[in-house]
DNA sequence: AAATATTGTTTGTACATACAAATATAATTT
DNA sequence: AAATTATATTTGTATGTACAAACAATATTT
């Protein structure tokens, strides 16, 4: 780890796992006010908004595979934040009262991440950034 | 997954996660030549250019963690790729010739990665982008 | 209506990575 | 020289993610 300069950073590879690493640990550390992972935090805010969603559509919301999903889903309601119903061949999720109380929260600890990135970055380059990247994986 | 459109794209720690999925997923592809994944093909890179390199050093190219480096060394000379050699508390790490003479696939590999993503992004746009989310990892 | 294909979801399994604690050695302070 | 601190590495354990296969239900074709 490190600041080091590494003979790898012209590597588009290397560079986006990188900064992969980095801000989920940055992520993390602001959304632990609410006794979550980045990755539950965002389920949770996913299915506040549209109770009853479905698996298929909340892994194109978090661009994860079904499977993962599944799995995130598994464990948050093991933890009493969700609740499946079964239709027909589809499934539906919903949040339980704990997961909408802790709504605000999320929202919180989500603008608080955007503010530190963009105050570190800087508000327009991090908007470009952002922007860039995500062309880039709608491109590749 | 898939390339729908999500509320999310503007969060940077979003893109940054998708991108270094995308990002992984084809280079493991171009890296498919080396019988190696990503990681493992990096790392034989960096021993076999610094022989009797050590974790911490390996650690710093690689922006991993020392423990990671472990377990990667770990499997790599399991497999007989690289040899371990304990000299006071620190290690050194040494190519086997199985892995030197991998070693002009694995070049081949990380220049088909190149051309790979640079072709699709544009050359200027990827070079772009890789600076930015270097300088970005800096400064987090 | 039966056979086939498609779609949505879950399961088994595997992998890359990290954190915290343990270990081992070296360097510094007293 | 002994005690303390710092550094390098490894180990135990946990997490997030994915792929491929299995399963289940719906839709389409014949």
């Amino acid at each position: 780890m490190g600041k080091e300069k590494t003979k790898y950073c012209t590597c588009l590879y290397y560079s986006a796992n990188a900064l992969s690493r980095i801000m989920t640990k940055i992520s993390d550390e602001e959304f632990a006010i609410t006794g979550l992972s980045s990755s539950y935090a965002f389920l949770l805010m996913i299915v506040n908004e549209n109770p009853g969603v479905q698996p298929t559509e909340i892994s194109h919301q978090m661009q994860l595979t079904p499977s993962t999903v599944t799995r995130l889903i598994e464990k948050m309601e093991y933890r009493n934040y969700l609740e499946r119903k079964t239709v027909g061949r589809t499934t539906e999720v919903y949040p339980t009262k704990q997961a909408k109380e802790l709504h605000p929260k999320i929202q919180k600890a989500w603008a608080n991440l955007y503010n530190r990135y963009s105050t570190v970055l800087g508000k327009e380059f991090s908007k470009q950034l952002t922007a860039d990247i995500y062309k880039a994986t709608q491109v590749l």
